[in-house]
DNA sequence: ACTTTATTAATAAGAAAATATCAATTAGTC
DNA sequence: GACTAATTGATATTTTCTTATTAATAAAGT
């Protein structure tokens, strides 16, 4: 009865999981999204933590986005024609700038006051997004 | 030899099609859009355009939208996360709306000349785009 | 170290948008 | 009115991105 006496228990105390598990995959994906500083596609995030950890899954890039997601960690960055990106929670209002080269997305510090000023009578302005488009440092034959 | 002939002249001629028809489905597509003056998806027109050509298909709108596009009539129109849209080309240039009730999308006029101080040092900046989002006339409970 | 079970890797499956296929239809021409 | 081929409607297929499945692996507690 040991077992059932442990099932009911479980169940009483809402399904609580036994612990999220700080894993190897999940660090590195979290250290590359905090160190790439843009955001990233779930196959750049790949790409990238495959440098460290050989053998990651598409399917775990997508799992640690999830929970990140859920805990706070990451945001959605959406792009117009484009699948999701995604960077680090908690940065301040910008907007986005992509590279017609290789397609790459930059944040963008500032935002124009103004904006507000552009909804029409009637219209309930709620927020906004700005995309620049153009060739980023890299890709013009900067350095860096 | 008359076929062997005119197809002969017709090879010479560079394969050229007969001509474009047009066709009581391609006319309504057309209608639809100018008429809404504003960015549609491909389903939009489908619905629009059913009112007045029943049975119409949807691969026949996207075989108009295709054909529309590369005749210089419409552009496609791409909002963050959404299937693209597509409006009558040759307007100014301006922005969108997009509403969170209903999520039809709806032109701006105007646009921010301050927008080209925005691109950092070391982007070349060619184009931007600005999208707005909050809740449209009809959404707010107004009558239009 | 042992046990438990959350997590993973590989891959199948799913969802959504767009395109291809093809017999039937029809616009434009004679 | 008849003819020819562009066009259509219905549907299968493709493509791309994301999620589900499952046996194997490996954190965390004891």
């Amino acid at each position: 009865m040991t077992d059932e006496k442990r099932h009911a228990e479980e169940a009483a105390s809402q399904h609580r999981p036994r612990a999220k598990r700080r894993t190897r995959q999940r660090s590195v994906i979290q250290r590359v999204l905090l160190e790439a500083n843009r955001p990233l596609s779930p196959h750049d995030i790949l790409q990238a933590a495959q440098a460290t950890a050989p053998g990651l899954g598409i399917a775990t890039v997508y799992r640690a986005i999830h929970t990140m997601i859920t805990e706070g960690l990451l945001v959605a960055v959406e792009i117009p024609g484009e699948a999701p990106r995604y960077e680090t929670a908690g940065k301040e209002h910008h907007h986005h700038f992509q590279c017609r080269t290789c397609d790459d997305i930059f944040d963008i510090q500032g935002c124009l006051p103004a904006i507000q000023q552009l909804a029409p009578k009637g219209f309930r302005l709620e927020g906004h997004q700005v995309v620049l488009y153009g060739v980023c440092p890299p890709c013009t034959g900067m350095p860096a």
